[in-house]
RNA sequence: CGGAGUGUAGCUCAGUCUGGUAGAGCACCGUCUUCGGGAGGCGGGGGUCGAAGGUUCAAGUCCUUUCACUCCGACCA
């Protein structure tokens, strides 16, 4: 590309509106615009990368035998309201309707939509397994879009569908699909990690995502450094360790006026955090249900929301709520004596001698236990693990890391197959549901993840395998020298020929201008063109920003081609 | 949805408290000089000051409403 032919707005200052380096760069080096919150346009370069990203895509897919279909990106409310989910999806599907009044959505996902197509187009087992995938544009009205990229609300991803009769031909496709996203971001380049995770709301069965590892990612990975263990925080089980010790104190109720919070407590009585139980109150199936955690420790909502008698959608319960059912403000809550059905988090139900909540405002309990004072008897994982303690493998401390959620790979089962009734007749002529799996990746996330892990403080630094052109020629006095010009074009027509990527500034701009323009697109190679070295036949010559070298054309092709 | 902040030229921002002719730097156009890390001179173009309503002789500035964008939160026992 000539640059002076090419739309490449890029920006000396940092917008206003932009905060992380993938934003801000993106924005900077004139790969996107923004249009309005969540909403951006591609600009050439931009679209570039996100297209050399596709193509890397299409062809580990073609390899592990994936399809590639469109499907709409409006989609008629009848199928949501086939597979239950019109109501489930809340506001982040965006609704509409048509001249004629009927409901439509703006596809946040294709379950619905695949799974219509597979029941009408298959009509034999023969058929199966199939495995269909489409790059397509997704909207979903995010509760906060944010982080330029990397939190839209419309952005391109690939999503892909397998069918199967039987468990084991789904595991083989399954794990195709892992692998082929292990080697997508291995030629991306990407550091990353795949990790167990928890499906959310699309489906009960195993998941697991894909993390670049990024300062600046959403969200915390939990990994054993000592084994293969990883999980995203979301999931991560935490196991408590050690033995319910014996009562060492007994129970007694402590005026505590306007203590609060298990600060408030810890700070009173002087004890730590761990030694203190908080309980918490939400919305159940049929009466509101206690949570009852270490002090010290996280509820952790995804696991919360799985327990039975915990309402769906997750909510907490209001103060006047807590106030009818228990007659005391929320600060004042305790597994003593408590009058709803309460769940009780593995570590807590170790806790010895603990001081809790008295059920009454204005009031403790200090030396309570287990079994003396109170029952619990349903001791589940509903807490967040903490960095360093016991892997839930045994085999060693965990440590944290922050990624940025590229892709998501789930296994279904029926829970979209059996209510949409896609179903076939298998080689006895019986009828099946259709096992199926589903396999996310996020395109335009992947272009700003990259951005992430690759750049400094001067600009972008695109890995090879996605960078928008391979070579830069920054020409110096492009339109005064002939022989800068000559030189610039003759190396240009070059990797033309050559089919290699490239740019050129041929701007009437000064060269500082052009240096630092090419810092912030960053391509992995650059020549600079200046009539000081053309004298001898020579460019200066650099691979991602190491030290210049002299070097002639010839030897410029090579470097580009080995 | 709750809280906070910001909306003035393409970009970054002054000006708003204390009402009185719309500003700067960069960018853009012309021109001269300069030419290896975001040059300099001279001249120029560009604004319904987010929108609507109100107060006033007079509103970017005060009041009301509203819209947009950004940030924090949506864990509190």
């Amino acid at each position: 590309m000539l640059l002076s032919q090419t739309l490449v707005p890029t920006l000396r200052e940092t917008p206003s509106d932009a905060d992380v380096a993938s934003h801000v760069l993106l924005l900077r080096a004139g790969c996107i615009r923004q249009l309005a919150s969540g909403l951006y346009s591609w600009l050439p370069i931009g679209l570039c990368v996100l297209r050399k990203i596709e193509v890397i895509v299409r062809e580990e897919l073609a390899r592990a035998g994936a399809q590639e279909i469109l499907m709409p990106v409006v989609q008629p409310a009848e199928l949501w309201l086939e597979s239950g989910r019109w109501d489930v999806m809340g506001p982040e599907m965006m609704r509409m309707r048509d001249r004629n009044d009927r409901d439509y959505a703006l596809a946040p996902t294709h379950e619905e939509v695949v799974s219509d197509l597979i029941r009408k187009a298959i009509v034999s087992y023969k058929q199966l397994p199939c495995n269909l995938y489409q790059i397509n544009t997704k909207f979903r009205d995010e509760i906060r879009p944010r982080f330029g990229l990397l939190r839209a609300r419309e952005f391109v991803m690939k999503d892909g569908y397998s069918f199967h009769l039987d468990d084991a031909s789904f595991e083989l496709t399954y794990q195709a699909m892992f692998d082929a996203y292990s080697r997508i971001l291995n030629r991306i380049g990407l550091d990353f990690r795949a990790v167990d995770a928890d499906p959310g709301t699309m489906g009960d069965g195993e998941s697991h995502e894909f993390h670049v590892l990024a300062e600046s990612g959403e969200d915390a990975i939990a990994f054993s450094p000592a084994s293969s263990y990883a999980a995203n925080v979301e999931k991560a089980e935490a196991v408590a360790t050690g033995d319910l010790d014996k009562p060492a104190l007994t129970l007694e109720k402590k005026p505590t006026p306007d203590v609060r919070t298990i600060d408030d407590v810890a700070q009173l009585f002087q004890v730590a955090a761990k030694q203190t139980i908080k309980t918490l109150v939400v919305k159940g199936t049929s009466s509101l249900v206690g949570l009852v955690l270490r002090g010290d420790h996280q509820l952790n909502e995804k696991k919360a929301s799985r327990l039975p008698e915990v309402a769906q959608p997750f909510e907490f319960a209001s103060e006047d709520e807590i106030r009818a059912a228990l007659a005391c403000g929320p600060g004042s809550i305790g597994p003593v004596n408590l009058h709803v059905p309460f769940y009780v988090d593995r570590s807590a139900a170790i806790v010895s001698d603990f001081i809790c909540g008295a059920n009454e405002d204005g009031f403790h309990f200090t030396g309570a236990n287990w079994k003396r004072d109170a029952t619990a008897t349903r001791v589940v994982d509903i807490r967040n693990v903490v960095e360093g303690e016991p892997a839930a493998d045994a085999s060693g401390p965990l440590k944290f890391i922050r990624g940025i959620e590229v892709g998501h790979i789930f296994k279904l089962g029926t829970k979209y197959t059996a209510p949409m009734n896609v179903t076939i007749q298998d080689a006895k002529g019986v009828s099946r549901e259709l096992i199926m799996g589903c396999y996310g990746l996020g395109i335009s996330r992947l272009v700003a993840a990259a951005v992430e892990q690759c750049h400094d403080d001067e600009g972008i630094i695109w890995p090879e395998a996605i960078a928008p052109a391979m070579l830069h020629i920054v020409a110096i006095n492009y339109s005064r020298s002939d022989a800068v010009r000559a030189a610039a074009h003759d190396l240009y027509d070059r990797c033309l020929d050559a089919h290699i990527d490239v740019f050129l500034d041929d701007r009437d701009e000064r060269p500082g201008v052009k240096f630092a323009d090419a810092d912030l697109l960053g391509l992995p190679h650059r020549v600079i063109v200046g009539e000081r070295n053309l004298a001898e036949g020579r460019l200066e010559y650099s691979y991602r920003r190491s030290e210049l070298e002299l070097v002639t054309p010839t030897q410029v092709l090579e470097r580009l081609q080995s």
